[in-house]
RNA sequence: CCGCUCUUAGCUCAGCCUGGUAGAGCAGCCGACUGUAGAUCGGCUUGCCCCCCGUUCGAAUCGGGGAGAGCGGACCA
C-alpha cells in the first residue's frame, strides 16, 4: 500500500488533521503510532462508535493503535465516575471498543489497551506531570480543557491535572498521533505546545467530528434522550431517531443528516451497499441513494421528507449496532456492574 | 482554628422575618396543529422542603445539635 492511500484511509471521514505535511512526513518512517483516550464515564452511544470505527482505518493503514482506558480521568473530571466504579466502567469500555472495532471489520487483538492507571502513577511519569504543573498557568489549562472538562462554578483541581496529564499521556504511551473528537483540540494543541518544551516530541493530531444530539445540541452521554446508546433496542433507536429535530429542507443542527453522513454512509460505503428509502407512493415511491450528498441535494431541495427518512435512518442504525448490543447481551452484567444504579 | 452564607421538584430558585404539612421558570410526559421533529397552543406529572431533637394543636418556616457545600479571616514571632 502505499503512502497516498494510507493517508486516504487514515484522514478519510475526519474533521481535521494537523498537520497534513507531518503526516504525510510520519507515513515514510518506520511503525506510526495513534492512540486514542476515553475516560469511562457514562454509558457509549453511537457518537462513540463514528469515532472508533476509525480504528479499523487506523489497522488497516498499518498503523500501530493504542487505545487508552483513561480511568483516572473520569474520577479527575469531577468525579464523573465515582472512584469506587472505575475498575467495572473500565471492563465495560474496553469490551464495548473492541465489539466496535470488530463491527468495524478489524480484529480487536490487533489493537493494544492499557489503562491510565497503569502507567499514570508510575515515578518517571509523576515527575513529569509535576513538572508540567509548575509551567502551566491556570488559565492556559482552564482553556485547554474547557471543551473536555466539565465547567461549574466551583471547578476542581482535578479538572486541571486533568489536561496535563491527557497532554503527558501522548508522551508517554510513545504515539506519533493523538487521535479523538474536535472537542479534544485545545488539549491537543496544549501538548503540542509544552511537549516539545519538556523533550518530547509534538504529536500529530487527527480529529473525528461530533455528532449533534438528537434534540438540536451536542449530544451527551448524560442526557438520555440526547443520543442512540449502544444497548438500544431497534424499537428504542427508531423511537429516537423519529423523535429527533429534523427540520425539513434544513442541513444546520440536523442530528439525523449526521448520523446518515459520519455514521451510516461511511459504513455503508464500505460495505458496498446502498440507503434504501421505502416511501409511499404517494409520496413518489422507493427511493435508493449511493452516496450522502445526493441525499442532502434531494432533502435541501425538499423532495425528501424527514418522516421517510427517519424511518430508513432508524432502521439501519439498529442494524449497524445490532452487533455490539448483542455483545452485551451475553454479558448483561457488564453494563449492570458500570451503572449500578441505572 | 474562627466567622459568615447556603442546602426546597431532574435543573435554577422563590417561600422562612409575620408557623396553618409547598410554588415559579426551565426540563419532562400527553394531546392539538403540521405527512417527522421543532416552534406554537392546551393539559399533566414530580418533592424524606439535608438529618436528628425540641417548642407548638400544628414546623420548610421558630430554638438546639449535626452533616455537606461555598466564601472570608486568622495562624505564618
Amino acid at each position: 500500500m502505499d503512502t497516498a492511500e494510507r493517508k486516504r484511509l487514515i484522514t478519510r471521514h475526519t474533521e481535521e488533521v494537523v498537520t497534513e505535511e507531518e503526516l504525510e512526513e510520519l507515513l515514510s518512517e518506520p511503525n506510526p503510532s495513534i492512540y486514542i483516550g476515553y475516560a469511562p464515564t457514562g454509558e457509549m452511544h453511537i457518537g462513540h462508535f463514528t469515532t472508533i470505527r476509525k480504528l479499523a482505518d487506523f489497522l488497516r493503514a498499518d498503523l500501530d493503535v493504542t487505545v487508552l482506558i483513561a480511568d483516572l480521568h473520569a474520577h479527575l473530571d469531577d468525579e464523573k465516575s465515582p472512584f469506587d466504579l472505575l475498575e467495572a466502567r473500565s471492563e465495560y469500555y474496553r469490551t464495548a471498543i473492541e465489539a466496535m472495532v470488530e463491527a468495524a471489520g478489524a480484529r480487536s487483538e490487533d489493537i493494544e489497551f492499557v489503562n491510565g492507571t497503569e502507567f499514570e502513577l508510575d515515578q518517571p511519569y509523576t515527575l513529569e506531570l509535576y513538572r508540567l504543573l509548575a509551567d502551566t498557568t491556570i488559565s492556559r489549562a482552564q482553556r485547554a480543557g474547557s471543551e473536555v472538562v466539565r465547567q461549574s462554578e466551583n471547578p476542581k483541581l482535578g479538572g486541571l491535572a486533568y489536561t496535563l496529564m491527557q497532554s503527558l499521556d501522548v508522551a508517554a504511551l510513545d504515539a506519533d498521533i493523538a487521535y479523538g473528537g474536535i472537542d479534544q483540540r485545545g488539549i491537543y494543541m496544549l501538548a503540542r505546545e509544552i511537549l516539545p518544551e519538556h523533550g518530547h516530541d509534538k504529536p500529530l493530531c487527527l480529529f473525528a467530528p461530533l455528532l449533534s444530539g438528537l434534540s438540536g445540541g451536542k449530544m451527551s452521554a448524560s442526557e438520555a434522550g440526547s443520543g442512540v446508546r449502544l444497548s438500544d433496542d431497534p424499537e428504542t433507536v427508531s423511537e429516537k431517531i423519529n423523535g429527533a429535530y429534523c427540520p425539513q429542507g434544513e442541513v444546520e443542527d440536523n442530528g439525523v443528516l449526521e448520523y446518515l453522513q459520519h455514521l451510516v454512509f461511511p459504513i455503508l460505503e464500505e460495505a458496498g451497499e446502498s440507503f434504501v428509502i421505502e416511501r409511499p407512493e404517494q409520496y413518489g415511491g422507493d427511493i435508493v441513494y449511493e452516496e450522502y450528498g445526493s441525499l442532502e441535494a434531494d432533502f435541501v431541495a425538499g423532495e425528501l421528507h424527514p418522516q421517510d427518512l427517519k424511518g430508513a435512518t432508524g432502521e439501519t442504525i439498529a442494524e449497524i449496532i445490532a452487533p455490539i448490543r448483542a455483545r452485551f447481551e451475553t454479558e448483561p452484567e457488564l453494563l449492570d456492574r458500570a451503572y449500578p444504579d441505572e
